[in-house]
DNA sequence: CTTATATACATAAGTTACTTATATATAAAT
DNA sequence: ATTTATATATAAGTAACTTATGTATATAAG
């Protein structure tokens, strides 16, 4: 698995996308997120596994998630739920993440409109 | 100087938006850039000058950046500009910007319209 | 049947882009 | 006289990645 594009910019922005992604969808798992993200974007992000494990397991450290481990046809998995904390900081980070697109918007004359 | 936001953020976004002031300003020192970030965010993205300068001389190494120092005030200024490569070079990363924040929109739900 | 692909998680080593701190130097303001 | 603004540079440390490797099961292909 590796992702082509984005090379700098996907940095910093992993945490948002996974709790986001939880917020949304409540449950799931690591290997899921990955395919989840995938289908979104049309194959143009793929986590990688090096990235996104560890991320989960800081974000889970820091309190923001919490983790529990299932056996599905026999194989583990370690699904992910946003924590009371991770709720909260699921909001203001994604203010945050809007707030610098918006910056950057005006900096490089894209023209977005956030509504 | 300190930047308080965005901590992870801006991470991958320094050199477009270096080179996206040069195409549009034409010559551009350092500390101006830092000045008209400053302002054109409102104070809210302030680039440090371990984060700057270390990036315009990479973007000079790249040769993407031409550089002629000169003397204003009895101060050494050290001015930009875009060469050639970096012309082309500067379109290529606006669209990679464009495209990585489409998709990032349609991760996070923002509702960004992208002109 | 054995090999490749998909599923599923984990971590170690290396790279890179930052932050923080320090250094130098002149000009202007308090 | 001292601080703030202007102007550039670099060294040390950190965080978030990439790349590579490892383990293990299930399924599809040849």
């Amino acid at each position: 698995m590796d992702s082509i594009k984005y090379k700098g910019l996907l940095k910093g922005s992993l945490q948002i996308i996974i709790l986001k992604l939880l917020q949304k969808n409540g449950r799931m798992y690591g290997y899921e997120i990955t395919q989840v993200v995938k289908e979104i974007t049309n194959g143009e992000i793929l986590l990688t596994e090096g990235a996104l494990y560890p991320a989960l397991h800081k974000l889970e450290k820091e309190g923001l998630l919490a983790a529990s481990v299932e056996l599905v046809d026999n194989r583990a998995r370690k699904y992910y739920t946003l924590s009371e904390k991770g709720r909260t900081e699921v909001e203001i980070k994604l203010k945050e993440t809007k707030s610098f697109m918006g910056n950057l918007d005006l900096l490089l004359n894209l023209n977005l409109k956030l509504t």
